[in-house]
DNA sequence: GTCTATATGGTGATAGAC
DNA sequence: GTCTATCACCATATAGAC
């Protein structure tokens, strides 16, 4: 697998194709995977249909792309979890409600696309996941209550995407998992 | 809001117009919003287009009809949330992973509409989830924690309509709901 | 590197036959 | 009550001009 590399590319190409990617994430956020047309994201990003298709050559390998950077924004975000002051818990909670950067755009994005059956987007949202349990188990030594911490991310995640995000979430979970010692 | 009357309807035809919103429903678990054509309903339900179009005048009402049924299921599983014997706790997070019912069917469902920016589909799921949170928050009397009870369930819907399933995840949330005393 | 055609097929919806 | 035929539109993708 030939990974996303933000400083290596061949010329100079790269924001166009970031943009892209960006419109098509926007897209796939506000609408879902039908309002993400090509016509669409080409437009978003300020590009022809036929520009787009320059760099990416079917909606796949848009989705192929969209893949990439998620998983190089999720390695990311991994280490910062590891180094958060806070410790990895609280960072965890705190960034799974949707503060609307480029990586909750990214996540939320690839959730569209694994909704409508893509294996390769399920594959990913996995492995992201998985990344994020390692940090919470390895931290806390206890398995059932990183699971659980990690489907109260899940719940506040789903919430925000679906529009039924409530303000004191954040504030009522915190209030609990001191109660369980881990804040 | 006309409601959805099981015993009710004025002919006979209520069979076909389930069918029809059952294929609806299975269609958008399975490839999302996409999937779910009105040729690919009609054909899932063993009738035409046409025939389709005759219960449902347009895609609208489709999703409208879909939302009615969610209503009237969601009641029933409130009263039954309330009456089980296991408590409305456990009866929450038992019935949050995907069973294969038919509610199950109709809240995913539901969830990809909302998904796709329709209000309608958005209002019905809030409600719904107000509903559970009343039963949750009357019995336990503590908002933080039924608030972080329904985000755990969230997560378990999640995790199941993205294809994350996790088979210890209600082991483990069970385990540390008896940590915090409500199992 | 980006754009304008254009081909091909899918998608929602209508009209009207049976 | 269900079906066929048909329409206008939108989607992905190709070919090739600039």
């Amino acid at each position: 697998m030939t990974s996303y590399t933000p400083g290596m590319a061949s010329s100079d190409d790269r924001s166009t194709r970031d943009r892209l990617l960006d419109a098509f994430e926007q897209l796939l956020v506000d609408g879902g995977g039908r309002a993400a047309t090509l016509d669409a994201v080409a437009a978003a990003a300020g590009v022809s249909k036929g520009g787009l298709l320059y760099h990416f050559h079917s909606k796949d390998e848009l989705v192929e792309g969209m893949l990439e950077r998620l998983y190089d924004q999720a390695d990311a975000d991994v280490a910062l979890m590891r180094a958060a002051p806070e410790g990895p818990v609280d960072f965890y909670i705190e960034t799974s409600v949707d503060s609307g950067s480029a990586f909750d755009r990214a996540l939320i994005a690839a959730s569209r696309v694994a909704q409508e059956n893509d294996s390769r987007a399920a594959a990913a949202l996995a492995k992201v996941r998985d990344g994020w349990f390692e940090v919470l188990a390895e931290h806390l030594g206890d398995d059932p209550l990183a699971r659980t911490i990690q489907l109260i991310g899940d719940g506040l995640y789903f919430d925000d995407s679906t529009g039924l995000r409530d303000p004191d979430a954040l504030a009522h979970v915190r209030e609990v998992l001191r109660r369980l010692d881990v804040l």
